[in-house]
DNA sequence: AAGCTAATGTGTAATGAATACGCAAATTAA
DNA sequence: TTAATTTGCGTATTCATTACACATTAGCTT
């Protein structure tokens, strides 16, 4: 085989997170080169023996000190041969998640120039990131629909009114709370627990958590989890 | 920068094609190398100044003398460092539909060592093609319920029957010949011809063809396609 | 030509899920 | 105490899916 490539392969993690009821990217400065100071998607190269999800966890790392809760190949770009000015790159996207719990950590330690980025208010950023975020943001969409990954995005305890507030945010639309509320109960995926939630008004909610053991029993028997809004 | 890299790129592309009420792949018998004369499916390596997309058709038209009526990107599958035992590929897989009426063409001349596999009768195949046609066939099986993708698998004109029997045999699953021609139907992207199929026995059905302009129009607007079976 | 078989084409009742609400209960703030 | 707010539960209506029935039109057989 004697084909010689000039092509370099890189990563690169689309994480979201959910907080204050918005949805952040999380973004990290570049510190090198042509777009030095730009905001950018955590990503690198690939080792030469290193698989690519492993590359990316690595980078996640290095890079924002993070490790996430759910990691999914997204697309590879690789179509515009010159998405970086100086080379050939393709790129293999991944799409993550991290509970919010961890979110907070991040956001505090600014020094690593990792920061959280709500949706709405990116900055200009390097390369085509801006089209690799869309991208993921649309998957996100989509999957939100039929797959309870919106789980990933809270912490481990939550009122209901959150989980129902973060699919009104990510989704972009009006949902009737009760609806919202009976099918997602329908599932059987979720537990109630002792703990409430106290608010500045109003009756105090109790907070669930999602059973991750009834879930991938029901995934297993094929159950299909879609949620749909009026 | 200054990473030094040793990982190829490169594109293999599923062909799915449908005649005989069967489902069929496209493979080649490789020529060369370790993996002589075993079954694989076509690709190669990426140009440096190629886009990957096109890269695919190269590939097609130069190892099989076709071009592809629909085609998207699949999946990357880097992460088995081994995939070739040779050295380091990365390869971004294609999923792709061609007509019937083209397949006949490609099935008769099998001088370029190209034959079409009904997708339970595949032979062994090199690397790890086999797991990336099952990748394929799970997507081809999931997108046909929500997206009017059959049509790419069938000739222009056909009876309603010829359908029914695509839907029936890519998701294994039985169908309501009445309640599926209705809920298609409505979808008011299919057109009567004035043609009919004559046949054995029965009455001839009329033919219909796909109106791809009407499916357009209705995709802008954020109309869904979604079939499902009892 | 009459009758059988096979496939198409249309309709309709029953079922079940999604939708649109109403309203009581539990808390805080005034 | 009262108003405001948010949770939690219930129910009638609407709409889509499902399960069928049956007439129609052809070829084939006798």
């Amino acid at each position: 085989m004697n084909i010689q490539q000039n092509i370099r392969v890189a990563v690169d993690a689309i994480v979201f997170g959910y907080s204050r009821r918005q949805l952040h990217v999380l973004l990290i400065r570049q510190k090198f080169g042509l777009l030095k100071d730009r905001w950018a998607l955590v990503g690198g190269f690939v080792q030469d023996h290193e698989p690519l999800s492993e590359a990316v966890q690595r980078e996640l790392r290095e890079e924002a000190g993070i490790s996430v809760d759910y990691l999914e190949q997204l697309y590879t770009f690789g179509d515009d041969v010159h998405r970086d000015p100086r080379m050939r790159v393709v790129s293999v996207a991944y799409f993550a998640l991290v509970h919010t719990e961890k979110y907070q950590l991040i956001a505090d330690s600014d020094a690593e120039d990792a920061r959280w980025f709500p949706i709405d208010e990116l900055p200009p950023l390097a390369f085509d990131h801006a089209r690799i975020i869309q991208t993921a943001y649309r998957r996100l969409q989509g999957k939100l629909s039929y797959q309870p990954i919106g789980f990933d995005l809270l912490p481990e305890h939550f009122p209901f009114s959150d989980l129902e507030n973060l699919y009104c945010t990510i989704l972009n639309t009006e949902i009737d709370r009760r609806n919202f509320r009976k099918k997602m109960l329908s599932f059987g995926i979720l537990e109630e627990t002792e703990h409430s939630a106290i608010q500045k008004s109003g009756r105090p909610g109790k907070l669930f958590k999602f059973n991750s053991l009834k879930y991938n029993d029901l995934k297993e028997k094929g159950f299909v989890f879609e949620i749909k809004f009026a």
